[in-house]
DNA sequence: CATATTTGACCCTC
DNA sequence: GAGGGTCAAATATG
């Protein structure tokens, strides 16, 4: 970064990531009209607005976590030790920790989501009476997608999983169709009530429906403070909770940046993020 | 035969 | 050293 005054970097790169945010939201709106409108023709434009909300989406996220890779920013999605992992090793079991970095919490009736999904591991847990499935993004190798989840059925509600989602999708492939690759784990069961729950008449199925800070103790213990109803019209994008409208969802990540959301209503102001992260205001475009 | 799952081993972090 | 995340060979499935 030689010759290149930081801050100017940072703000313009905090403009990129709120110029992407803002379309988001405004394509959004957009797609809310379309929705409420049935004509036949929708369709097809929903679908494109649907594809330009999720690059928006995607753009301002990547951008987010390009912080990190300039290192020193407050708003790094990544924990320290994220980088302590050594260079220039290769092989079986040499991996990323995944812990502190960009991920979040869902408990959800079902483990099905938009996105297609690989399983790759399963362990049992310490103190847990079920096994943690381990699922990576279908496409990590043909689009180099990151992007992972750890599926742990809750003890307190063995009908419920706790749904880790790690890491953003880069891939470009969301099936419209809500695909899961089958799992087959012993614990798996796919019960009536998980399905109707998810696909009850054309309802769209909810990725979450509940999400909480997973910037708590890995105990898994206090998933009851969801944040309540999730609106289901945004029920495409599991990287992307509901947001369209007044019912807007909590969601939050395990960061150490950034902190929770509690509505979209910050796009009009700014977003606090921990630590002296924010976003000017939109008049600053 | 291509693709997904299972499962034990490997290796990392704490 | 325990616990957890990932790899990859073996196996299953369509």
């Amino acid at each position: 970064m030689s010759g290149v005054c930081p801050h100017a970097d940072t703000t313009a790169r905090k403009k990129r990531i709120f110029k992407d945010l803002l379309a988001g939201r405004d394509l959004a709106v957009q797609l809310q009209d379309i929705l409420s409108d049935p004509h036949p023709s929708s369709a097809d434009k929903a679908d494109e607005i649907l594809g330009k909300i999720l690059w928006s989406f995607t753009q301002g996220i990547s951008a987010l976590s390009s912080f990190e890779a300039k290192g020193g920013d407050p708003l790094s999605w990544e924990s320290p030790g994220e980088n302590k992992l050594r260079q220039g090793e290769k092989g079986r079991g040499c991996y990323k920790r995944r812990r502190g970095s960009h991920s979040w919490t869902a408990v959800n009736s079902a483990i099905e989501d938009v996105y297609s999904w690989r399983k790759y591991g399963q362990k049992e847990i310490l103190n847990s009476r079920f096994p943690r499935g381990y699922y990576r993004c279908t496409h990590k190798h043909d689009q180099g997608c990151k992007a992972t989840k750890q599926v742990q059925r809750m003890e307190e509600d063995p009908n419920m999983y706790q749904i880790t989602y790690i890491g953003q999708h880069t891939c470009r492939e969301i099936s419209r169709a809500p695909k899961m690759i089958p799992d087959s784990d012993p614990w798996e069961f796919k019960s009536p009530e998980s399905q109707i729950r998810n696909h009850h008449e054309n309802g769209p199925i909810n990725p979450f429906p509940c999400v909480k800070d997973e910037h708590k103790d890995d105990s898994g213990s206090d998933l009851t403070d969801c944040a309540s109803g999730f609106n289901q019209d945004w029920h495409d994008f599991p990287m992307i909770p509901s947001m369209a409208s007044d019912d807007l969802p909590l969601w939050s990540f395990s960061d150490d940046g950034l902190q929770s959301f509690s509505n979209m209503s910050f796009l009009d102001g700014c977003i606090s993020f921990d630590g002296d992260f924010q976003f000017a205001g939109s008049d600053h475009l």
